[in-house]
RNA sequence: CGGACCGUAGCGCAGCCUGGUAGCGCGUUUGCUUGGGGUGCAAAAGGUCACGGGUUCAAAUCCCGUCGGUCCGACCA
């Protein structure tokens, strides 16, 4: 391929609502243009490295026994009501209506649309375990499309969903796609760690996210660099150390005068925030609830929602707080709040603590000397804090690292949430109807074409993987209007096209430093430079992207062949 | 959805405060020049200044509204 004949259009200078490398590359190298908010048009140069993308997705899920098919992205309104999803995914959802009148869904994901169909298809267990997937655009109303490709309202995600005989099937199942998962990200040239997650409103049952670590990630990961554990801040645990601290004389009040935050309340009293315990008024599925946490700490929402099962929890507005503690906001505190019958919940480091300061649920004051167990009727000690660095891992012990990551594939078990919504049932060996056992397995494909930039790139550009790069290799061909040098182009050109290996001559009537730029922006994983005065000195110039000038190979034209192959394995 | 800011040529921006016939750089086109890391010179094309209303002799500029965009926060299968 000619780069005249192509649509290359890059851009010398950053674009203006780009915040991180990876958006900023993939306007300037003319991966993409923007349309609008969180809506991106692929131009032909990352439609390549995009289709790449898909067929190793593709390559992957067969192998692994997964069989394609496409669903439809606008869904009847009906498959989201059978689940009640209708309701729950809120906004989220792209909703319209069909001239008839019908509400419809732009499809954010399609747990209920295939399993409608399944249920549909399946009827015996000669013909389980299956898995089936698709390569489709997903949308979603996103409050804030961020990032680019990262967070957008229409994006593309191969969507995988198993059915199995069995818990002990889906399990099998479950690994079998978390093998495959690994192996497209790395022939994807991405380096993604498997992390344990919080299922959400998908299923509570077992789940991994797969993340490529990047400091732009949006989500915070704890890792241990001793035993490998690395979860999802949402849901990592940490290992406490049993406390029991000194008996402490009886509790008694302080006047605290505007002391409302632990700063300030830690500054009065000239003592850390670990001598304060942290009390948060929250209101979970309707009824408020209370939780203390050491002053130094911040409580997991999504730990707290999963351990009340609720379906909804957030913080409590002003007025319930000083309904339930009898104080304005910043005065909470465990010990004979103004609800006397609350349900206080306590982060596990606070079981044996003694000599607390807390929240008199009383304005201006605070109370001292409190033994927890004593003073205060705990309904549950619990793991509810967010990890911090240098938290001990829940494994082994060792202190943990933080890490922030982009997530770029889920597995989830599904249990039987949506086969039961659906009736999903295989007649087993005895004739007898049983219940399918579901999984879902998802790739971001546009979100894991941007993370590889984000972790693939220097400050010239990208550098692609060989495995997705838009075109394997670039020449540089520096004199096109030398008939010698456009002889070599051409020759080296066929060879390569001729043994399936991707190809682009800069054949442009510019200046090498323009090509020079313009190959490292876009970053072709192998370059080769063409050119009359390089010839005279012997031959053509071959380098991977990732190379420093130095280690640039010299080689007689009918060599390069052979040096680029080997480059690009 | 709360808070802050921004919409001027394909891209990046200035002009707005203090109203007076719209500018710079990059890119594009043409010619010459240069020819191994975004060459230099010259010429040219390209804009209903987001949209609607108001104030005014006069609005890119001041006021109101709408729409779009960005950031912080909340949210996020």
């Amino acid at each position: 391929m000619k780069w005249t004949k192509t649509l290359i259009n890059t851009l010398r200078e950053d674009p203006g609502d780009a915040e991180i490398d990876s958006h900023k590359l993939l306007m300037r190298a003319g991966i993409c243009r923007k349309n609008g908010a969180g809506l991106f048009t692929f131009m032909p140069l990352g439609m390549r490295s995009l289709r790449k993308i898909e067929q190793i997705v593709r390559e992957e899920m067969n192998r692994a026994g997964a069989l394609e098919i496409l669903m439809p992205a606008l869904q009847p309104a009906e498959l989201w009501q059978k689940t009640g999803r209708w309701d729950t995914m809120g906004a989220n959802m792209f909703r319209l209506k069909d001239r008839g009148d019908h509400f419809m869904a732009m499809g954010p994901t399609a747990e209920e649309e295939v399993t409608d169909l399944m249920t549909n298809i399946i009827s015996s267990y000669r013909q389980l375990p299956v898995t089936v997937y698709q390569i489709q655009t997903k949308f979603r109303d996103e409050t804030r499309p961020r990032f680019g490709l990262m967070r957008s309202k229409e994006f593309i995600m191969k969507d995988g969903y198993s059915f199995d005989t069995d818990a002990e099937a889906a399990d099998k199942t479950y690994w079998n796609m978390y093998k495959a998962y690994e192996k497209i990200f790395a022939r994807c040239g991405l380096k993604a760690t498997p992390v344990q997650a919080d299922g959400g409103d998908m299923g509570d049952s077992m789940t991994h996210e797969f993340h490529a670590l990047a400091d732009a990630g949006e989500d915070g990961i704890a890792s241990c660099p001793s035993c490998g554990y690395a979860a999802n801040l949402e849901r990592a645990e940490r290992k406490i150390e049993e406390r029991n601290d000194a008996e402490c004389p009886a509790y008694e009040k302080v006047a605290t005068p505007n002391s409302r935050t632990i700063e300030e309340v830690a500054s009065f009293f000239s003592l850390p925030p670990t001598s304060f315990v942290k009390t948060l008024v929250y209101v979970a599925d309707g009824t408020p609830v209370m939780v203390c946490v050491p002053g130094d700490r911040d409580v997991n929402e999504v730990k707290m929602k999963r351990l009340l099962s609720a379906k909804s929890f957030a913080l409590a507005d002003a007025r319930t707080v000083e309904e339930v503690t009898g104080a304005p906001v910043g005065f909470a505190g465990p010990v004979k709040p103004a609800k006397a019958d609350i349900k206080i919940y306590a982060d596990f480091s606070l079981k044996g603590a003694r000599g607390m300061i807390v929240g008199a649920n009383e304005g201006d004051s605070h109370i001292k000397n409190v033994d927890l167990a004593r003073d205060a009727s705990i309904e549950q000690y619990a793991d509810i804090v967010i990890c911090g660095a240098g938290d001990m891992c829940p494994k082994c012990g060792a202190k943990m690292e933080l890490k922030r990551g982009i997530e770029v594939g889920q597995v989830f078990k599904l249990g039987t949430k949506y086969s039961d919504a659906f009736h999903t049932v295989y007649k087993d060996e005895n004739a007898t109807e049983k219940i399918c056992i579901m999984g879902c397995y998802g790739v971001g494909v546009t979100r894991t074409l941007q993370a590889v930039i984000e972790q693939s790139h220097d400050k010239d550009g990208i550098i692609w993987p060989a495995s997705i790069s838009p075109y394997q290799v670039v020449i540089d061909l520096l004199d096109p209007d030398n008939e010698e040098v456009v002889k070599v182009s051409d020759e080296l050109e066929k060879t390569l096209e001729d043994a399936g290996i991707d190809v682009i001559v800069d054949d442009r009537q510019d200046r090498p430093g323009v090509k020079f730029k313009d190959a490292d922006l876009i970053g072709f994983t192998v370059r080769v430079v063409v050119g009359a005065k390089g010839l005279s000195k012997g031959g053509v110039e071959i380098k991977r992207r990732d190379q420093s000038k130095e280690e640039m190979k010299i080689v007689p034209p009918d060599q390069a062949f052979d040096v680029i192959k080997e480059l690009l394995v």
